[in-house]
DNA sequence: TGTACATCAGTGAACGCGCGTTCACTGATGTAC
DNA sequence: TGTACATCAGTGAACGCGCGTTCACTGATGTAC
């Protein structure tokens, strides 16, 4: 293992080319179409190979979703940290971040929230990731409530309509570009506004 | 024509029949595993007889996603017929039956929205009906914004704004419920809250 | 250090499946005279 | 009113396709002695 270079058998490196070649593949044809064989064929394996790595299709998607996950909290995270203290300006940053995620990797994105997955019960560690997305932006809110500078409504309520809105700019702009390319919309300036227009429903009154 | 009893051949409503079909099945197995086989099937009738009506699969598709904006925009007219003058109850009451719409046909409502479809550039009259849509919203925006309630905004971002809080709630429920069970959420009161948070956003500072 | 053996990660042929679509057809209907 | 004929809306067999998955297999690797 780590020996880059070993041309076949065993070449210790075929779960992570199988994720980032899937990845790939659902940049170019969506996450409904993809093909456990066409990933064979690309990753240049035999057919079967990726059921020694996944036990079926749903597995490999399962954790494919889960790492994207990862990454977008991580990225949240980052945006997070390069704020200063206030609880606004914190939810402002990752909710660009969140945006930034899904505008670069879209069809990832839509896996993430798509339909395509199976219920996220059915796996732990996907579920897991997405619940550390969850925590992230509630503790954000819960900061901002507790501080006085959001409306004093139930924390659950509130992160679920912050992201609500962050969620549906983006959905919007992924699924019906129609809905913005037919008007003369500039897309970050379409962004910081919603953006900043959310956020001040959520301020204090 | 008008005959429902004659039997077969010529039943002169197979298009209406196949239609209806179509938004059953959508709802049991999702707009991307939808098959035009299962469809004649379950409707009685030979597997090509569709062609007689849809040029093809996507046809079928566009044909019921026209259908679902056009009942989509008459139940937003009727609730917004139905309370007074003001822009910002307006604006409430079709966020409200937007939602509303979007939870009792959830199957339909993610073929509108979702990527099985194609681009509505290439359905005229899909295109036409999801206009409609959003023309209803932006008149009820700039109504508001002329009224001075309403932030002083550019009225295309206002619009895409207001639309994309209430997607957003109705979407990430459809496509993640997990996030709102896990949590004990009363849907209803999600909905309201989100809504007014996402219209005092939109309300004049 | 050498050998026997278990295990691991690949192969390739084959399975059954349902799909969208085409084709040549046929029975029912509507219309012109 | 009767007949010839065009058209319309079905039928059913067949096409080729790519898919997920299974199976028995084999070559490479790691380990115990």
């Amino acid at each position: 293992m780590g020996d880059t270079s070993s041309k076949n058998y065993h070449h210790g490196n075929l779960r992570q080319v199988l994720l980032q070649t899937a990845e790939d593949e659902l940049a170019r044809c969506g996450s409904e179409k993809l093909s456990l064989r066409a990933l064979a064929r690309k990753a240049g394996v035999s057919q079967t190979a990726p059921y020694r790595h996944f036990v079926d299709k749903n597995a490999l998607l399962a954790a494919l979703a889960t790492r994207g996950y990862i990454d977008l909290t991580t990225a949240m995270i980052r945006s997070e940290q390069n704020v200063p203290g206030s609880p606004l300006d914190k939810l402002r940053a990752v909710s660009h971040s969140y945006v930034d995620f899904a505008l670069a990797h879209p069809a990832l994105f839509k896996l993430m929230f798509g339909p395509a997955l199976e219920p996220h019960a059915q796996h732990p560690e996907l579920f897991e990731a997405s619940r550390q997305t969850f925590i992230l932006v509630h503790a954000i809110v819960r900061q901002g409530v507790e501080d006085g500078v959001f409306r004093q409504d139930d924390v659950e309520y509130l992160t679920n309509t912050a992201w609500a809105g962050v969620h549906g700019i983006v959905t919007l702009k992924l699924d019906r570009s129609e809905l913005f390319d037919r008007q003369i919309i500039d897309l970050e300036r379409q962004i910081d506004a919603s953006v900043d227009i959310f956020l001040s429903g959520i301020k204090k009154i």
